[in-house]
DNA sequence: CACTCTATTATTAGATA
DNA sequence: GTATCTAATAATAGAGT
């Protein structure tokens, strides 16, 4: 409890946008902003219609390794980490379901039967013909690079900003289906991790091949 | 130009947060607020070291089709929808880069190449088994319908705050490498169909098995 | 779609529990 | 890691370009 009169506070003071150096405010800070960010989130949703998705990790101190924020801790296994921590509107299950309604009601599972005996058939081709294998990962080193370099033009012509602007311009020449595609492949696999406990056989099911559903 | 004493404005007015139904308004502030979210989650990067990655859909016209939104377009070719965008920090790149650092420097073709062979052999077992692939579909769809009980458990046990939490929850129990990987592997799907123009051949390669890679 | 303008509301730094 | 308190900064509604 505060006495009434008492000045307890100096007000919101002006920072400068830069790495917080003392260990616990850094911390506050993020726990703070971390909710506006989603509050943020999650008004945009409200307001527009627009559907989000926002993932947070946290720099932990074994330097290299992250972990991604919960907000209100389910529970920290002292043993790993931290938590996964991903925020959708209203759901991510929500939001891919609508970005997924045309492509009919087969289940991630489903769609890896189907798919893994696509799989077959190009890996056999392969058998008898192993050395273009090699010849393919050169290819895909080449448009590795290739698209390393498209990067760095798009940050020398549209310069201004944020940096974060840089990706956006590789991604926006994308087509959709693919990227959702992947994103529910992306939450089913959590899901099923997140629920490994209940069976012991999991169905070793493949991927199915990301860019070849697009023809 | 403005000429000076002239009131221009009413200043920021008190709204609800509910969805906006002037079109025209609605269309103004999922610019304006998609910008404040995108800088927010810059600042929280800066200021605590997390890394952030967000993605923004936009509501289209035709109901159920939402698309991805650029925050200054790209190109917007009119003959398919809206531009995909995804924001990290640094970049969606360099956030998955670190925190795949420990599981060796495998490109995401080399990973197939590998998982094809891997998947051969399942397939191969299956094919001996026709029958007990139902009953995986089964197995897999009761599965599903455990996960949805429990969400909705989650909702009554914990259920303040916003409903976008529940989904934390879920996605709390899951280990990161599979989240990761699979973020990964949706990153590269996208990179490599934004470049499909460069190369004809596609290498086929299949998809790695999602959740067989974290035993 | 994006930018400018300004009055006003919303968010939050710092201290503390 | 979260919650509260206050004063001050930051974000933005509405209107116009």
């Amino acid at each position: 409890m505060v006495k009434p009169g008492k000045k307890t506070s100096r007000g919101r003071q002006k920072i400068e946008i830069r790495r917080i150096e003392k260990k616990e405010s850094r911390q506050v800070t993020q726990c703070k902003r971390k909710g506006g960010l989603l509050k943020k989130a999650s008004e945009l949703h409200l307001l527009c219609g627009a559907h989000v998705a926002v993932i947070v990790f946290k720099r932990t101190e074994p330097e290299g390794k992250e972990v991604a924020v919960a907000p209100r801790g389910k529970r920290d296994d002292g043993g790993g980490g931290g938590i996964a921590f991903a925020m959708g509107t209203p759901s991510v299950d929500h939001v891919l379901r609508l970005l997924h309604a045309d492509e009919g009601r087969l289940t991630a599972l489903q769609q890896d039967v189907g798919a893994v005996a696509a799989e077959r058939a190009v890996t056999e081709a392969r058998a008898r013909e192993t050395e273009q294998t090699r010849a393919l990962v050169e290819a895909e080193k080449a448009r590795n690079d290739a698209i390393g370099e498209k990067v760095l033009q798009a940050v020398e012509v549209s310069g201004r900003r944020f940096w974060w602007e840089v990706d956006v311009g590789v991604l926006g020449e994308a087509e959709l289906p693919v990227f959702t595609s992947q994103l529910q492949r992306l939450r089913d696999s959590v899901q099923l991790q997140a629920n490994r406990s209940q069976t012991s056989a999991t169905p070793g099911g493949g991927g199915a091949a990301p860019w070849q559903q697009l023809g």
